[in-house]
Order: structure tokens, then sequence, then C-alpha cells
RNA sequence: CGGGGCGUAGCGCAGUCUGGUAGCGCGACGGUUUUGGGUACCGUAGGUCGUGAGUUCGAAUCUCGCCGCCCCGACCA
């Protein structure tokens, strides 16, 4: 892919080897219609060793990490990404995202554009700030309110930062789509968007500036829209559970954005700001490792029923009738995160906008279009939230920023520091980018600090091992440690990312 | 936007009531020590006390205004 490699130029040493820690993708082909390629962001995905490549060693890279909890900080995800030196707070509800945040949100963004493009939808970039007139166009320039955030630029034009974006991509539709045969038709792009909310809060779960995926289908008729929702659906399913999230689709009210059909995906949490109430097998289903046609208008609807037949509901929509039905063994209540909402709204935009396509018998009709959303910046509270303990993160191997960390017990002596940097070099060949501690700190230090920031893996070379041949493999989940040699370490942790 | 609270060193806080020119812990830095779970000791640096005005011989401290942040509520991906 050289067209991205152009990009990688705004990055020294850690855009370009950042780029290494998310493997090839492997897609199957079957399903999506066209090769699947992510937006660069200055990230070059292509598998080949780069020149002047720099170890990632802590001693050089930028983790300021906190030992105490600062005091605007409420929730566990708020307080570990401020001490995992993830974040750092500009403004209300306005983040600063550091490199350990940074390399977090980025892997998030890549499992969020394969599985969108695996699905067979089209990535595009929409500009943040928006002109007024399009909202006036769908009437929501009023609608809206003071969740927007509306700017003037010199000429005293009326401009707003987008809060979303279904005013725009009609407009983008309507200027280059004519005829039926374009479609269907699925846009989305990631990109930063601005609610000013009136409290802005819990760090990133709650902030007024926040990065998010949203697609926007266009289809020549409401079976056809509602394929394209059954397909987000899943395509969605997919993507949580990558992230080692269960993230459960509950029927949902349609709010400001309007249409029948909508469903949101929740995270179960305690700290959730949304009530729910779900039949608890719900959690126990899995899409796993299986093959799923997103052009099989009745696989993906079957999927889509399958995952939807148990009652699992929020409050705005929760019916005490249909709950009690539930098996009371099974009835359960909690409190969930919303980390994504899917909608079919026909026409409401297509119609005062003027998307419209020419039918084969001529005809000319307007577009059914829904739009699709997946919070990912929110994520990366959602996932904490769902994994951690009391010593810190716990990352799923799906987005952990570094896939495992070598701590070094023994900086500066010469049998340990040359084990460490075999077993970088050892993980490096194989396509992993480790991260190296090679601090001049006590071996509780280093191992609080991993704990701290959450890598899956941990490989700790001490003297003591190392005189025996052997190297310490630790999982930050269990607390397990095994120890073996230091070849068989990397085999190990080759073979668990295997795939990913 | 209504109600409450807080702004003092990078982080967590004391000092404010009762005005006298700023302190503790952690962190940072330099040593000694230690070396498999945030070691111990010695030393050093670091502060427009959010901001503006006022009262006073003198303001972190009292008065008024402004700004910012946090919490509860209503609102939201």
């Amino acid at each position: 892919m050289p067209q991205y490699r152009a990009c990688c130029r705004i990055g020294s040493a850690i855009a370009i080897s950042f780029a290494d820690v998310i493997p090839q993708a492997r897609l199957p082909r079957k399903a999506g219609r066209l090769p699947c390629q992510a937006p660069g962001f200055g990230i070059s995905r292509c598998g080949s060793p780069q020149k002047h490549e720099t170890m990632m060693r802590l001693t050089r890279y930028f983790l300021p990490v906190l030992k105490e909890n600062p005091a605007e900080a409420q929730i566990v995800s708020h307080r570990y990404m401020l001490r995992a030196g993830m974040i750092k707070q500009q403004a209300a509800g306005i983040y600063s995202w550091l490199p350990m945040g940074y390399r977090v949100l980025r892997r998030i963004e890549q499992i969020v554009h394969e599985e969108q493009q695996r699905a067979g939808h089209v990535p595009l970039l929409m500009p943040t700030l928006q002109p007024a007139d399009l909202w006036r166009e769908s009437g929501r320039y009023d609608d809206y309110g003071q969740e927007m955030l509306r700017i003037r630029d010199r000429h005293e034009r009326d401009m707003l930062y987008g809060p979303t974006n279904e005013e725009m991509i009609t407009d983008i539709f309507r200027a280059h789509v004519e005829s039926y045969k374009a479609l269907p038709l699925t846009l989305y792009h990631i990109q930063w968007k601005f609610r000013d909310e009136i409290r802005p809060r819990f760090g990133v779960m709650r902030g007024r500036e926040f990065l998010m995926k949203d697609g926007y289908n266009f289809d020549i008729d409401k079976e056809a829209a509602l394929h394209a929702y059954n397909r987000h659906m899943v395509s969605y399913l997919r993507t949580y559970e990558r992230m080692g999230l269960t993230a459960i689709p509950m029927r949902a009210a349609s709010g400001p954005i309007g249409g029948d059909n909508t469903h949101e995906f929740l995270v179960l949490a305690a700290t959730g700001e949304s009530e729910v109430f779900y039949d608890d097998r719900v959690t126990a289903l899995k899409l796993g490792q299986r093959e799923i046609n997103y052009d099989d208008r009745a696989e993906v609807a079957g999927v889509c029923a399958e995952f939807t037949r148990l009652y699992a509901r929020t409050d705005e929509t929760h019916d005490v009738a249909a709950f009690e039905a539930v098996p009371e063994a099974h009835r359960k209540a909690g409190r969930g995160i919303e980390v994504g909402q899917i909608f079919y709204f026909g026409t409401k935009y297509s119609e005062p906008m003027g998307a419209t396509v020419v039918t084969p018998d001529g005809a000319r009709v307007p577009v059914h279009m829904g739009s699709h959303g997946i919070g990912v910046s929110r994520l990366l509270g959602a996932i904490i939230e769902a994994s951690h303990d009391d010593k810190g993160i716990i990352w799923p191997e799906g987005v952990t920023p570094f896939p495992v960390g070598i701590v070094n017990l023994k900086q500066g002596d010469a049998a340990t520091d040359a084990a460490c940097e075999g077993l970088y070099a050892g993980l490096r060949a194989r396509g992993l980018e480790p991260l190296y501690d090679d601090r001049d700190e006590r071996a509780g230090a280093k191992f609080a600090t991993m704990d701290l920031i959450g890598l899956p893996w941990r490989i700790t070379v001490g003297p003591r091992g190392l005189a025996a041949g052997k190297v310490e493999l630790t999982s930050r989940r269990t607390g397990e440690s095994e120890e073996m040699s230091p070849e068989a370490a990397v085999a190990r942790i080759a073979q668990i990312y295997e795939g990913r």
C-alpha cells in the first residue's frame, strides 16, 4: 500500500513503529466487494521491516504515569486513563491523547475500519465544520438546540462543529448519485464530533469532543435498507467481540435522529448511564469464528434474530409484561454503557433534501437511509470499565497498546540486558512490537507500572531465572506465571496473537 | 441551566475561621543504599497561593467581580 507510506513522514520513530503492532488484516474476501484498505493516518500497515526502526523502550517513550489518583476522576476508567498516562484534559470534556492512549484509540479505530470494510462499507472523510445551510434544509438547525456548537466565520457565515453527519452525507450523495444502479451504498467515516454537553463527565465516556464512526446507507427501498440495518448489526457485534467486549443489542428509542427501527449496543457495567433489563442468556451469545456472507439477506437476518430474540431493553423501551415472561432465574436488571446505535429512518433526510435516484422504470424516488454509529473514543472507557482490577487496566489482546511488556529486573547487567534485547528482536521478527521497560527501577516499581498500563502479557527477565536459562511469562488477567526459555516465550506470545 | 463544592509545587493535600509574607506526602533531580512487587537514608530544585479590583502598615487568609474545574439534577454516543 505505497499510497499510505507517504503519510508516514508525519511521524518519526513512534508513528512508524506503531504501524507494526497492527498485524496485516486477514479478511475473507467473499463477502466484501472492495479491497480492504483502511485509511492510513500515518500508519503504514505494510509488513516489511522499517529502516531506522526504534525500539520501544520506556526510557525513550512518553508515559507520564501517576501514582496517586487525580481528584477530578470519579470512575475507574477515567482514573486509570489519567494514571496510565493515556489522556490529559484540556477543557471540560476535551482531551489530548497521549501516546499510550493514542495507540489504543488507533487500534480501536483500525478494528472498526476492518469490520466495516469486511461488511462492504466504503470509507471517506467529511469535515468537522459544516455550513449551517445544510442543516436548515433538514430543519435540524433549529431543532438541535444548545448541544450544537455554532460558530460564525469572518464573513459572518453560520457554521457549526458537526455533532453528526446525516445532512452532509445526503448532500454528497445527491450531488453524485442519480441511478438505482449505484445502490446499495454505505458510506462511513471516523471523525471527531462535538456535542456541547451541559455537563461532560467520566472522562472520555462523556466528552464534548469525541471520536465516532458514523455510517450511512442508501438503498432503493425499505427491504434493502433493512438489510443494511441488519448488516450493521452483525458487523457491530463482530467489532465489539474483537475488542473483547460483550455488547448487547437492545431495542432503543430513536431520539433526535428519528426513525422506527433502532437498536443500541450496551456493554454491561455498574457505572453505565443507562438502566437495562435483560435475559442473561444474551451475554452467552457469541459470533465466534463463523463466516458470514454479508450479501446474503437471509443469513444476516438470521444472525440478527439470534441476537435479538431474548429480552434486552433499556429503560426507555422497557416492557414490564414482556420482561416478566423471562424465567426468573435469567431475569436481570443492571446498568450499561452505550457504545453504538443503529437506525433505519427511511426518507427522513432524502425527501426534504432531494436525494433521489431513477428506478429501472424511469421513476424518481427518494432513497431509504439509515445511520449507524460507534463511539470510538468512548470505547476506551467502556473497555476499561469492563476489564480492570485494583492494580490497573487489563487490556484485551485485540486492543492492547502493546502485545507484551518486557521487564528487565537488572538494568545494566550484561546478561539480562542481552536477554531482553534478544526477546525484543525475536518478537519483532514475528511482527509484534513489545514495550521494553529498560528503566533503572526496582522490580516493584516496574511491575506496578506494567500492571497499571495493563498489557496482557509480561515477560520478566532477571538474573535468577536467567541462570537457569529461563524467563517468566505472566498473564495480566490471571496473574499466573510460567518459566520457560526466551525462545519458548516468544513462540507462545506469537501464537497468542496469531490472526489478530 | 438550577443546587452544592473546589482552585495553594508535576500529583494528592494542610494552611483560610482568628491577616504577619507558604508547608507536608508522593513525584522529579543528585548521592549512598538496595535489588524478583512502588526499598531506606541524606541532600537539591520547584509555587504569579486561578484572576482582577478593593480593605489594610501588611492579604493564600477579609470584601466584591470574573474565569476555570468537580459533584447532584435535567440532557446525551
